[in-house]
DNA sequence: GAAATGACGGCGC
DNA sequence: GGCGCCGCCATTT
């Protein structure tokens, strides 16, 4: 395999702690600009690492978060200013260009 | 070493 | 536009 060093970890972190309060990216977003080769690593460093970033500004590409922190991120990113309607929050105008 | 798992994405229906 | 299947990559059992 190819292994995540910490330094792609880093990056990953990096990249979320960049995005600005009012702001999200996706998974697959994140990949790409952290040099992973698939969203699939961006996820599995998440679930592994619990850090206190703002993981919740990270949702998927449909424009929702994960199913189970669903509720919790869009509270929190309705906080930040970030207006989810129907649970589901606007990609076109709050996603986060790297 | 093989199979299952997971905070995913894209494509087809 | 919503739902489902398949493909991806690294980790874990």
């Amino acid at each position: 395999m190819a292994p995540i060093t910490d330094e792609h970890v880093e990056t990953v972190r990096g990249l979320v702690a960049a995005i600005p309060a009012g702001k999200v990216a996706t998974y697959g977003d994140i990949a790409d600009a952290a040099g992973l080769s698939s969203p699939r690593i961006v996820a599995w460093i998440m679930r592994t690492d619990s850090s206190d970033l703002p993981w919740h500004r990270v949702i998927r590409a449909s424009g929702r978060p994960a199913p189970h922190l669903a509720s919790a991120q869009l509270e929190r990113l309705r906080a930040e200013g970030v207006l989810a309607t129907d649970g589901r929050v606007p990609l076109s105008g709050c996603r986060h260009r790297f």
